[in-house]
DNA sequence: GCAAATCAGTTGTTGCGTCAACCATTGCGG
DNA sequence: CCGCAATGGTTGACGCAACAACTGATTTGC
């Protein structure tokens, strides 16, 4: 019954500061997104991976599985991005079960109109409140965390769409 | 104009990071939660700052900042959590416009039978993947930047709601 | 004291995400 | 080949959160 081992006191003030920050960083990053240039988040990402793409060209299951989202739901992300002229879709020639999704030229220029406000967000609110130890101690930690919590890794595969800025910036 | 600085290697890698555990740590919660005690992890929030209150009892105004909740939303899932029997709203006596929430025993019980395994999951996809160094690495990491995210520090009030288990359980 | 501004809270609308159901295609076993 | 499960993707219904508009109560300013 109540073997359960409770939460110490340290336990219990890093975890309630880590939900804080979950609660807080997605709604941050999505206002001024929103704001700057009409894009969420993940929609942002979303655009971001496609054009990190090879022919700026992917899946809709490889998409859905960078992005950690669910296929109904880049489905939805997808219709009104291409309602936008932002992505294209079309049938994959050679399943023609899969559907291919790419960036316009539309895209892109949104994309880079949107990567300066963005990463100018991303240093305000957290790097830039950050040392460089406890950069590395964050990569650490969120990658322990991100074993138990995606253990397929997802996410963090190679070539992230949350990745910031073009290739070209982060391949110094 | 492109005087962006760009993230470098380590940034992009600790953001990446980041940002992927802030994505999916919501979701895990919500989903342990409401399969086992049919409550979303903020309703749990909601339940657990009441249980802790003095007489179990809060302004509505305080109890959206104590759970980072606008009012609007406070009041919709206060409504459903009353429909449940969880919680029951009466206006404050001192000032009209007021209204007071409380906790009922059913929520009380509800809380505590949903406890347990609230406290199971977060250790299992957090706490346990952590050194106690990392631990406190994660206090201050997580302190830092709340600093930028909440600079109110609404979250981090004594006693968040989003703290574990019983008070006596933290209080040694 | 009374009007205007502010505060506390609720309600309605809109938009997004999840879930379940669905269709089409592909791969596989017999 | 044929039947059937599995895969890839879309759609529709429903629930929840954000925003705006609104009611009623309280404070402030003159």
């Amino acid at each position: 019954m109540s073997d359960t081992r409770w939460l110490s006191t340290e336990e219990s003030a890093a975890w309630v500061r880590l939900v804080a920050l979950a609660e807080l960083l997605p709604g941050a990053l999505d206002a001024q997104l929103l704001r700057d240039a009409g894009l969420t988040h993940f929609e942002y990402g979303v655009l971001m991976a496609l054009g990190e793409a090879p022919s700026r060209t992917m899946r809709m299951t490889e998409l859905a599985s960078r992005t950690n989202a669910t296929l109904p739901r880049l489905s939805h992300v997808a219709r009104r991005l291409e309602e936008r002229g932002l992505i294209e879709r079309f049938p994959c020639p050679t399943d023609r079960r899969a559907t291919n999704a790419t960036v316009t030229p539309a895209g892109l220029d949104l994309l880079a109109s949107a990567a300066p406000g963005h990463v100018e967000t991303v240093r305000q609110n957290v790097l830039d409140a950050l040392t460089p130890e406890q950069l590395e101690q964050l990569y650490s930690i969120a990658g322990a965390v991100l074993t138990r919590l995606d253990p397929d890794e997802r996410l963090t595969a190679t070539s992230c769409q949350f990745s910031e800025g073009p290739a070209a910036a982060r391949m110094g």
